[in-house]
DNA sequence: AAATACAAGTTTGTATACAAAAGAGTAAAA
DNA sequence: TTTTACTCTTTTGTATACAAACTTGTATTT
């Protein structure tokens, strides 16, 4: 007998399903400046879909952070808020440190072991990566340990944060003394998992996620110097 | 010279923004059962809009983890679902212990001083209150806390979870033995706070906010027994 | 009787239309 | 020159229309 109806979800080909990660992705990057109105029937053009379902996508984003929204004005890129970025690093930093003790309580000894081979044979070619492809794998690195947390609901608020902090990583990841230690460090905080050793674990998850604050100021500015040059 | 424009932004008027109260409340208090779809058209009539601006609301009602949506099945009410509250709990007991750490190390004695008279008087006539008062008391203080954390972020995470958690809040505030010690422990916390101990503060949070499993269990039980009976 | 096929009725997904508000530009007045 | 008033244009907010997907019920076939 043959199979039931494909469960495979295919992308889901709603025309919001499909604009949903493009538009996220730009917010993420900040392709438009903050402040600076999105045109709706613009925008909804150049995704050839109407304003109805782009909407419902600029709304959801807004609820997770990414646009500002004020009405009758419009929807807009939040603006790269010294403060604001200061409080949401402050967060994440929490959430990371108690990522890192789940995990250590949690996790089972092979999938311990697969993340630490994982991770030393990525860290050989670390040095030819792009910038992006840094960003992108110590983003991955983090999501993985939230997995091993077993809960849910701070992986996704971990996600939710690492959207939005995704321009200033990939800043900070071009310039090399930042990207240098990322390896090592991922290396520390996986052998004191593995060594069960809670207080360990935690120490180098802050100590790989709190940046100086003079550091995350460095980046800001270089991150709004960017978005203002031609 | 007379004043310039009102600045007092009257609720505005929009559509959105005088069902998007209403819905959340209903979403926060589980007045549709889990599961069952929410029907568009219906829903539209009963606030006396169209389908428009309704879904933009309940869009932003799904980022904010109140509603479920599946494609072409549409929004229903999230599924009390034991695994996802104690996640929802653990995570909440983090950032409260986190907004407690910060509190004490950047409030005011001024501040402080206030919320422990306020606090003060309040507790005197607690016994009065009614279940719904006495939730609302808690997650009043507890925002005022976060509040004096100085950071945002911190803050706007806490009160989507207290949105999510507020119908097994309000009953556990039903049971008389739960809401017996709520008072002491905010003096206990407000009191640690105001010496400046950062340890004990975060410890007596801790202790106040994470109900023992078998309780949270309890509770869980009975919001979903609540649910359906007629 | 169970299974399948088909038709009618719902409900969602999206485009479009239009009114109301905001913004831009121009001309008149202080 | 600066301010004010007014018009024209653009853009947002929301209702409505309609097609595609899903449901349900009935009839037909095995």
């Amino acid at each position: 007998m043959n199979s039931s109806k494909p469960i495979v979800r295919k992308s889901s080909n709603s025309s919001v399903d499909r604009i949903y990660e493009r538009l996220k992705q730009m917010a993420m990057n900040y392709k438009f400046r903050p402040g600076e109105p999105l045109n709706e029937v613009e925008l909804a053009a150049s995704f050839g879909v109407s304003r109805t379902p782009l909407r419902e996508v600029l709304n959801r984003l807004v609820a997770e952070g990414l646009l500002d929204f004020v009405p009758r004005r419009g929807f807009s890129c939040r603006a790269l808020d010294t403060k604001m970025i200061f409080d949401l690093y402050e967060v994440r930093c929490g959430l990371e440190m108690m990522s890192a003790k789940l995990a250590t309580e949690r996790a089972t000894d092979a999938e311990v072991s697969t993340l630490v081979t994982l991770w030393k044979t990525a860290s050989q070619k670390f040095g030819e990566l792009s910038p992006l492809e840094c960003a992108q794998c110590d983003e991955r690195f983090h999501e993985q340990i939230a997995t091993l947390s077993r809960n849910a609901e701070l992986l996704h608020s971990l996600q939710a944060i690492n959207a939005r902090a995704h321009y200033l990583r990939l800043i900070s990841m071009e310039k090399v003394h930042y990207r240098h230690n990322t390896c090592d460090e991922h290396q520390l905080i996986l052998k004191a998992i593995q060594k069960r050793n809670v207080e360990a674990a935690v120490n180098c998850m802050s100590a790989h996620v709190s940046l100086r604050q003079e550091q995350l100021v460095e980046v800001i500015k270089e991150g709004i110097a960017r978005l203002y040059m031609t």
